[in-house]
DNA sequence: CTGAAAGCGCTTACAG
DNA sequence: CTGAAAGCGCTTACAG
């Protein structure tokens, strides 16, 4: 079977102790010669310390897991990009596990694979925690941490500034000067949701612009979400820009709006959330608020780790507009 | 700190041996009735089982990781969720490790943490891994198995069948009465491009077709290989179809035939090879070869736990051809 | 600088 | 039906 410390030991004729303190890196417990032969036997032997078995004693892991919502947005590849490679830098290895959306039992399977094997602590991917899997979450008593998605207040959690990202988009649109505005796609429950619409509000507010009912319309993010909206907004609606509130969705915005032989950006503006390399790949390119997503996986990780400290705080990464085809100046 | 069999044993007044017997499910070993009480007090206490340390002593483990390659081409989440139900019915948890393209030492360092923890076998996700790496794989005797890429013969794969592909797209766009046919956006080094142009040399060579050196376009199946390759063929090809390798890679043939202005189908058919989402949101919808790709990691799954007996043997999934807008038939 | 002893949480013969 | 003993591979005081 696989070579042990024993096996080492043996062939050293030394003890397993001092093999182990010399492979742990352990100071000043061996001289620099039984340090260097142990090392060249190990090498030789192909030997691979049990991770598992050390972490049962020290009761200590270096693995975190990410759970993530089988998502049918397009940007956690993005952020698991970020998650792993902080994660090499800080000697920490990724347990992913999904989960699917809106599945309260999906949540608590995952929850309680992570309860039973030894876990640093715990990153939660644009998940949307039932309030009695979030108990379960703190009856672990791990650390843990959203990511991109704020789970209201009571969480920590890394992600962009929702609220300014819709009071931004909105206020950018009304600098093209534009007057009737929408916003399409997000959830009206959660509270990335609300964030985006509260920030979009306030900057039609500021401007005093009035809104339409039928002008915010929910969904789920996808794709679908988009073209359905944009089946509301109708034909020839009185909207001269909507906020798509992620790629997905500005995409279906814009397919519809073309079925609908509406212009974009001439006779509509687009501005999508996000940013993913989606609005580079369809025509007319979409303008949009980009976050920055690797950052979000990467400071994760940091953030976790470092967590002691400073617990349930907000941690808002930057994000920036980037103008592409899909908005445009109103006369 | 977490509850263990001894604080169950202790409170249920009998030994610690019975209880991990009773959690365990053995047969035949207690009483109903003593069954009953530890079960109960388990579920008081909040007891989840130290799986580690389970394994530890089992010398099993039921960890499958999964190790994927941070890929530039968007069909690894479908196989992921595929590999992920498929291990939930059958009791397996999931080790996801990603690794850069083209990064041999990437690759190592991923096999090496494999090595350090009790896993019970390895999914290599679209992996083209080197000689050197390969080797490093086997020499950990786990069982394992490549998906989605069939990396030569000399390794249990499940994957579509590559040469099919490329033969059965060709075939597709000849009977659409194409005579000028070219491919695009694949790897030339990999099994899985050789074997589509292999495919696709068959398909022309049967219809006594020739082929222009040109019209073979290599690329890393990403967005702007496709790019790339529509600027090879040029603003006025004499290609009337060209088989996009990836959906990235079609995508970018039509922006490219877009900005040339040649009109797609009309003046030139692609045919693009995944069948992701992507096909549906750009316009006009891509035709496509659909692989299946959430099978792929379910049986992945399923064909990694049984593998005992088929060692290295080819798995191939069906797949078939979807026609949307962008293939038409010539007069 | 080196090692014997004890133990992490669990399971598996073995004996009753 | 129940339990004492030994051990999985490793580490941590403690003693020399």
């Amino acid at each position: 079977m696989a070579v042990t410390i024993k096996d080492i030991a043996r062939s050293a004729q030394i003890s397993a102790v001092t093999v182990s303190r010399i492979l742990s890196n352990k100071q000043g417990h061996y001289s620099a010669a039984t340090a260097e032969k142990v090392r060249k036997i190990a090498q030789k032997m192909g030997y691979h310390k049990n991770i598992a078995a050390a972490e049962l004693v020290t009761r200590k892991s270096h693995v975190v897991a990410v759970i993530i919502s089988a998502t049918k947005t397009n940007f956690a590849e993005k952020i698991v990009e970020g998650i792993e490679q902080s994660a090499i830098k800080y000697g920490y290895n990724i347990v992913l596990l999904t989960v699917e959306p809106n599945n309260p039992q999906s949540q608590t399977r995952a929850l309680k694979v992570i309860l039973g094997r030894p876990i640093y602590g715990v990153l939660l991917l644009s998940l949307d925690l039932t309030a009695k899997n979030f108990r379960l979450l703190q009856a672990t008593e791990l650390p843990y941490l959203f990511i991109s998605i704020g789970v209201s207040d009571k969480a920590s959690f890394i992600s962009s500034n929702d609220f300014q990202i819709g009071y931004q988009a909105t206020s950018f649109l009304i600098a093209k000067g534009h007057t009737k505005i929408g916003i399409a796609g997000m959830t009206d429950d959660a509270y990335i949701g609300q964030q985006r619409v509260a920030g979009f509000k306030q900057a039609l507010r500021e401007s005093k612009l009035s809104i339409q009912d039928n002008w915010i319309q929910f969904g789920d993010f996808t794709y679908e979400a988009g073209i359905k909206a944009m089946h509301e907004y109708g034909p020839n609606p009185e909207l001269t820009a909507v906020i798509g509130t992620s790629d997905l969705v500005s995409i279906g915005l814009l397919n519809a709006a073309n079925d609908f032989n509406l212009a974009v950006p001439q006779r509509l503006s687009i501005l999508s959330i996000d940013g993913t390399q989606l609005t580079k790949i369809v025509r007319p390119q979409l303008s949009s608020i980009t976050q920055d997503f690797y950052q979000m996986g990467y400071q994760g990780v940091q953030t976790l780790i470092q967590q002691a400290n400073h617990k349930d705080k907000a941690h808002y990464l930057p994000f920036k507009i980037i103008e592409r085809g899909s908005t445009s100046q109103l006369p």
